[in-house]
DNA sequence: GTCTATAGCGAGATAGAC
DNA sequence: GTCTATCTCGCTATAGAC
């Protein structure tokens, strides 16, 4: 599971040979995802000699497993910066909603890739590891303004925010011809983050009106 | 493509050879989706001989297309019923949402199976022509809420909504550990429905709202 | 650490008897 | 229409020289 000198960054020109490999099979399976990339094809890519693949990471799931690491810690990353407890809630979610898409932007095959990984059983133990925290977070930030339990429930949002935005980016091959147009221009994609932005709003603004009726009796816990 | 004799029905007891190849496929393809299921594993399951998928099916690819073209076709079915024009807009939205539901969890693996066939190209032409008239629907059925372009456009409802609900499915592998309790469960699926008809209430509220201040100098183009 | 050569397997698909 | 036997190919992974 890679050899232990690997600590250095990835400058282009001193790139070692194990991370030349990474970097190929990061490319690769984020482009064709797992069973469609063959190791002849990273090593190649990588301009190394296909053996060398097996000598430095174990097997191509291993190779997978590092390259799926370094996805879920990235993304996991830049989601728990926004969540910082700074601003009203609304600023607050924006802020996430941002970091989400900007994260999928950046990395445009990565929802497609986890939700292949959602297809094959064995895989779920590490996904949920990676969930879980994401969730905590979203269930945390709502905690005022959302029930613990029922419909309303902040993990009832969580599906609903998380789907709302990867579903664009898996989508977004077929959006391009239904719409006209490519959805991952900064157009469109500025598009799409007023569109979960005034969601955001529409789904805070509904909830105030509904907790003073529904939970009224008592303070109401502001936050 | 399927010999022209098959036009009997799926009785139980008289199912001709290719029907119980096709009905094998359809489960496991549904449950492990496309790459995972080898030919012998739909014989085995058929009960029947290997060469007789290829006799009877040109290839792997058509019989997956076969029953990819069934799942689509019922989809888009189930949904157009629902569309019926009675009933006000809220009434409406809650009936394809809750088509939508029942569908997915008549039909627990299509969601992912779909999702698959998005990451494969020269399958997207199928799925646009599948998915452009649902598209239409929703967005005929909105054009007296939303404006025709912009964050608020049916387009973007659309990948909202479709997102929302099959977003749990993808998902619900994983949110049964994540959350406690089956999300499969007659409870869960009730709460999830109940989560997305506020929803829908939530934006239909907010699009009412505003409407009329935003486009309001002059005469508001109500459409 | 890097290469060539190849083992070994499982897959889709076909040949041809019945 | 149904079967057995087999072909062919691409893939992961390894052996072993350098």
């Amino acid at each position: 599971m890679g050899k232990a000198k690997a600590t250095r960054g990835d400058r282009a020109g001193a790139a070692t040979t194990a991370e030349k490999i990474r970097a190929a099979a990061e490319e690769l399976f984020c482009l064709r995802g797992f069973e469609a990339v063959s190791v002849a094809d990273v090593a190649e890519r990588a301009g190394v000699n296909k053996a060398l693949v097996f000598y430095h990471f174990e097997s191509k799931a291993h190779l997978f497993d590092l390259v799926l690491a370094r996805y879920y810690d990235a993304h996991t990353a830049a989601l728990a910066g926004a969540f910082a407890d700074e601003g009203a809630l609304a600023e607050r979610l924006h802020r996430v909603v941002d970091a989400y898409l900007d994260f999928m932007a950046d990395n445009r095959r990565y929802a497609a890739l986890v939700q292949q990984q959602l297809t094959e059983p064995g895989t779920h133990a590490r996904i949920r590891r990676h969930l879980e925290p994401l969730l905590r977070f979203l269930e945390q930030a709502l905690a005022g303004a959302t029930p613990p339990k029922g419909p309303l429930a902040g993990r009832q949002f969580f599906v609903t925010f998380s789907g709302m935005v990867t579903h664009y980016f898996t989508y977004a091959p077929l959006l391009g011809a239904l719409w006209g147009g490519d959805p991952m221009s900064r157009a469109a994609l500025d598009e799409r983050r007023a569109h979960v932005h005034w969601l955001v709003d529409a789904i805070l603004a509904r909830l105030a009106d509904e907790r003073p009726a529904k939970a009224r009796p008592a303070r109401a816990r502001t936050r």
